[in-house]
DNA sequence: AAGACGGGGTC
DNA sequence: GACCCAGTCTT
């Protein structure tokens, strides 16, 4: 389509959001809200942006932070990786390349959590590198736009919506086009309900022309989603101790922590927690012990159907199982006032948001 | 090429 | 319940 560049273009700078990231080119900023808004809505990372930026000034502050401190800020975003990835990078960036960020594409991509699109948006924005970004906002409007129905997660999906945005990208101001081509879809070509009737490219659509709106972008396959039955373990000592671990395995929530996890083949009921529970190696700092052997003075199970906790491939049954301790247990324990300093899943968060310890203590 | 990885919003 | 979100990495 003849244009193409230059109607976006005209749309955008009418009806684009004013947002905290477009006041800048610094890299750190641009690549910060990047990695914050992978797969993720724009309403959902903004204040974690906020609270990056306040806490985290520049790519020396965040590389100078603990992991651990980086997980909690992230906490509640989701895709952990994201964030040991972006500690990752600002330590790489800070330490190994001066504080300097990579100016290229080709250089951009090498960096740990930075992928072709991060790479693209990084390489446009901030130093005017023609090279196009193909998000999801980017696949819709061009399925659409242009009539493809090539899935869009499939290989040769992939190498023909980047060819084609390669190809209408405005050389002369890439940065805007990008941005453009991505605010549409957010905005006008949305998934659902697109506002077709007062679209500057309805005229051209091939999938309004058609009537195809609905049917593009296509995607391959579905997922399928794995039915899991946790159960956790709230210790508690009379001094108003209890114990949490670091998830050091990989899976979901890696690098959170959590409480003693018993997962079970289906829902857990109170009659079948002590011979389910028994053989469990409770870990702790330093040593090891099997939950028959601790000094178990009562359990009190918190919920009689368990709590669903959806994510995108595993549906979560949760239960959680305070178990009160006549003395202390020999393991290494924390304060029970000291949980909120740990990055913990949002399923554990939203559980200790109407938990009292108190309850539990003399 | 296919899965895994979170949490929240929309319809 | 199904789909989607300013995707990336691993298998």
């Amino acid at each position: 389509m003849l244009n193409f560049s230059k109607k976006l273009i005209h749309w955008y700078l009418q009806n684009k959001r004013e947002l905290p990231w477009r006041q800048t080119q610094d890299p750190y900023s641009i690549w910060l809200s990047e990695i914050i808004l992978q797969q993720t809505r724009v309403e959902q990372g903004m204040p974690y942006y906020f609270s990056f930026v306040e806490t985290y000034p520049d790519v020396k502050a965040l590389a100078a932070a603990r992991e651990d401190d980086v997980l909690k800020l992230w906490q509640g975003l989701g895709y952990y990786s994201r964030a040991r990835n972006l500690h990752a990078t600002a330590k790489k960036v800070a330490y190994d390349l001066n504080g300097v960020f990579p100016d290229t594409y080709k250089e951009l991509k090498k960096l740990k959590g930075v992928g072709d699109y991060t790479a693209s948006a990084i390489a446009s924005i901030c130093f005017n590198e023609a090279t196009a970004v193909v998000d999801g906002n980017v696949y819709r409007v061009l399925s659409r736009i242009y009539g493809i129905d090539t899935p869009i997660n499939s290989t040769p999906g992939a190498k023909e919506f980047k060819a084609l945005a390669q190809e209408l990208i405005d050389k002369k101001d890439p940065a805007t086009f990008n941005q453009a081509i991505m605010e549409f879809g957010a905005t006008q070509c949305k998934p659902k309900n697109p506002y077709c009737l007062h679209c500057p490219f309805s005229e051209s659509c091939v999938a309004f022309q058609q009537g195809r709106i609905a049917d593009l972008p296509v995607k391959k396959g579905k997922i399928k989603v794995r039915d899991r039955f946790f159960n956790y373990l709230i210790f508690i000592t009379p001094k108003g101790e209890t114990l949490i671990q670091q998830r050091k395995e990989k899976g979901i929530w890696r690098g959170l922590f959590d409480f003693p996890l018993l997962e079970t083949e289906k829902d857990l009921q109170k009659e079948h927690f002590r011979e389910s529970v028994n053989k469990l190696m409770i870990l702790g700092k330093d040593k090891s012990v099997k939950f028959e052997a601790l000094p178990v003075e009562e359990i009190i199970l918190q919920q009689r159907a368990p709590i669903i906790h959806k994510l995108s491939h595993q549906k979560l049954h949760v239960k959680f199982w305070v178990i009160k301790l006549s003395e202390a247990s020999g393991l290494q324990m924390i304060a029970y006032e000291r949980l909120g300093d740990f990055a913990v899943p949002r399923v554990i968060d939203r559980f200790l948001e109407d938990f009292d310890f108190k309850d539990f203590l003399e």
